[in-house]
Formats: C-alpha cells, structure tokens, sequence
DNA sequence: CGGCTAAGGCTATTAGCCTTAGCTTTATGG
DNA sequence: CCATAAAGCTAAGGCTAATAGCCTTAGCCG
C-alpha cells in the first residue's frame, strides 16, 4: 500500500475535477476517492466530517475563486462600467463552471471560513458601489440587489429555466442596464 | 394488508407535507412510504419512476402553487402595482414554503407537465409587464430580469446568505423600486 | 542507530437508501 | 361467481456513507 500522501487541498481538487466532469450527482466519497486512487474511508483522515466537509470546503473553494474573478474584472474600472463588468465575469464564471456554481448554495450551517470568503465577495461589490456615492446600509441593501440579480440570471440560466429563444446575452445586457439606472438613482440618506 | 387506497397525488401530498417538516434531506421513498402507510416498493405501484419522479411531481405542484399566487396578486392591479405585488407573493411564497421552494429548481430534464406549469407562471409576469406597453422580445427580456430578481433574492434569503442585520424588508423594497423603474425606462423597439 | 509515535493507508462491517422481481390479496366488472 | 387488473407485500441486490480496528510507513528523538 505505497503512501499516495494525500492532503485535504488535494481531495478537493479532485472532487472539483468530477464535479466539472460528471456533475453534482456523481460527487460521492466512493467515486472521489476512487479518483485519488485510495480506498473510500481513507478519505476520512483528510476530511474528517465526510461528505458534508467536503462539500463545505468545495463552497468555500468556488466562493473565492469566483471573488477572485469579480475582483479581477472590477480593477481599474468604476461606476457602470465596474458593474457592467463584474456582473458579465460573474455570469462567465457560472456558465463555465455551471456545476461548481450550482454546488455553491448547499452549504448550509454558517462557516467561519465560508463567510470569511462570501465576505471578500460581497466586499468588491461594496466597493464598486462607492462609484455611486453608496456607503452604510444603502450600500448593503444595493450590495444584495446586485447578487439578487447576478445569482438569479445565472442560476435560472445553468438550470435551463429560459426555455425561448430570445438570446440570454441581449437579456444580460438589459439586466445590467436596469441595474446600474436603479444604482444611479439609489435612495441616498438624508 | 388493507388497502390503503394510494393515488399519485396523495403521494405528493405527503411528500410535500415531509418535505415541509423535515427538509429536503428528510424527503425519501422509505419517509414517504412510511407517511403513507405502506411499504415502500409499493410506492412504485404510483409513482413508476420513483424517486425522480417524485421529485419532478413535486416540482409541477409547486411550480403550479406559485404561478396560483402570483395570478392572485395580480388581479386588479397593473404597472408598478401590480409588479410590487407579484414580487411580494413570490417572496412570500418562498419564505412561507422555503423547503418547497428550494425543491423547485431540480428537475432536470425538460418535462412537458413542468413547462406548462412554467409557462403558466410567467404567462402571469408576461400580462403584468403589458401595463408597461412590453410585448414581443422585449416582454420576453424583462420578464426573464423579473424572474432573476425574485428568484435570486428569494434563493439567497432562504438559504442565509445575506447576514448582516440590515432588515431584509427594506432591501426587497429598494430591489422592487430598481425593477420598476428600470421596466419604466425599458428600451421600446423603434 | 534504535525505537517510538503519529499519520495514512487498508479491510470489514453496519445502517440506510433505491430499485427490481415475483408473489398474494383485494376489488371490480362481466 | 369468477377472472383479471390493480395494489399491496416480502425478498434480494447494489449502491451509498460512516465507523472500528488493524497494519505499515515516515519521521523524529534520544
């Protein structure tokens, strides 16, 4: 039984690997560490809490990637350009990665690393939204427009809820618009 | 054995009832079978594909539940209205049945019971949006960005992913004001 | 260099699930 | 009154996650 010295980063980067490939059914421990090339409760001295860990950790992974993506594409733009852009890289992460996305919201207890990086997430958000002159709690309940939005395009488009024709882009682009007019006329405190 | 006198929608019925009580993880054959009072083989007798079936029964019921409440809030209004309206019985809806509602977007592939329960639900944003003098492509694009605000937002509030404590009512508002005016400046084909 | 310890594998087992096969009973219609 | 179809059952197979306990490797420390 040669040593195939395994760590937890690693059993996630095979996990996100089948989930690329096969999709959230085919996620299992079984299949995982079949992958990795080790027999199924081996897995458990790197992921001690099982499924249910793994599946936190794979959020937790997909949640900085994609706030890595958003940070990327807000640099050295701001105001409706910024929103434009971080909402079309949100929309291309998911529809790249539609199972990692999908993966994202199961994970259900509050974690302290899980929140550390949907916290990095909605922090470049707030911060594309002081283009608009929006701080405090304006800027929060902005901040949850924006992921209302962005979250519910992309999710209703990966599962396939948008039966017509009608080309998704051209509605991205008059989501967007109607986001940055809302944005432009946000309620500022007195 | 007496017979229990099963039909396909009883065994939905309890589905949903569990699925109500226990959550998603809790909806199994073996739960519902017990719910019913019957083995759980015997399920098939009503429901013949089993656990997918099941799940896609579900899915038209509550599919089909929603659109009802959405056509409800409608009724006797129009414009801003109307869209307030609908967007507070989605939010409604989903908060008061959040198991149910996170049930919904499961159903894989593309059932004809499904779509036209789909399509009845936003047949009702679609009549909506003609208070907007919206129809054609442009009806359809406005409609999918009213689909994504409410199913965004109400996907991200069930699941806990807002949480900080600014009031969630006040954002839902500032989220319908957003749409509304940005249904109000929606571009008209020339 | 010897030995101890901890970590990383393994097999075996349990419990629970879905699903199919095949039998038995009930209810119903002719 | 009987035949048949529907609706129940038990049994069994194959999958899953998870736990328990054993063995071996690697590395460190005296």
């Amino acid at each position: 039984m040669p040593r195939v010295g395994l760590t937890p980063d690693q059993v996630v980067d095979h996990a996100l690997a089948l989930l690329d490939e096969q999709g959230t059914e085919a996620l299992t421990l079984a299949s995982v560490a079949a992958r990795a090339g080790v027999a199924t409760p081996s897995l458990y001295k790197h992921v001690s809490g099982g499924l249910a860990e793994l599946r936190r950790l794979i959020a937790v992974r997909v949640t900085d990637e994609l706030a890595d993506r958003l940070a990327e594409a807000a640099v050295g733009r701001s105001g409706d350009d910024a929103v434009t852009a971080v909402l079309r890289a949100y929309q291309a992460y998911a529809t790249g990665h539609p199972h990692r996305y999908t993966a994202l919201p199961q994970a259900p207890q509050p974690d302290e690393d899980l929140t550390r990086a949907a916290t990095r997430l909605v922090g470049v958000i707030i911060a594309v939204l002081r283009g608009y002159g929006l701080d405090g709690s304006e800027a929060i309940h902005a901040a949850r427009t924006v992921r209302s939005l962005a979250h519910g395009f992309a999710s209703l488009s990966i599962t396939g809820a948008f039966q017509l024709t009608e080309d998704l882009t051209t509605t991205h682009d008059r989501l967007v618009t109607t986001l940055t007019t809302g944005l432009r006329s946000w309620p500022r405190p007195a």
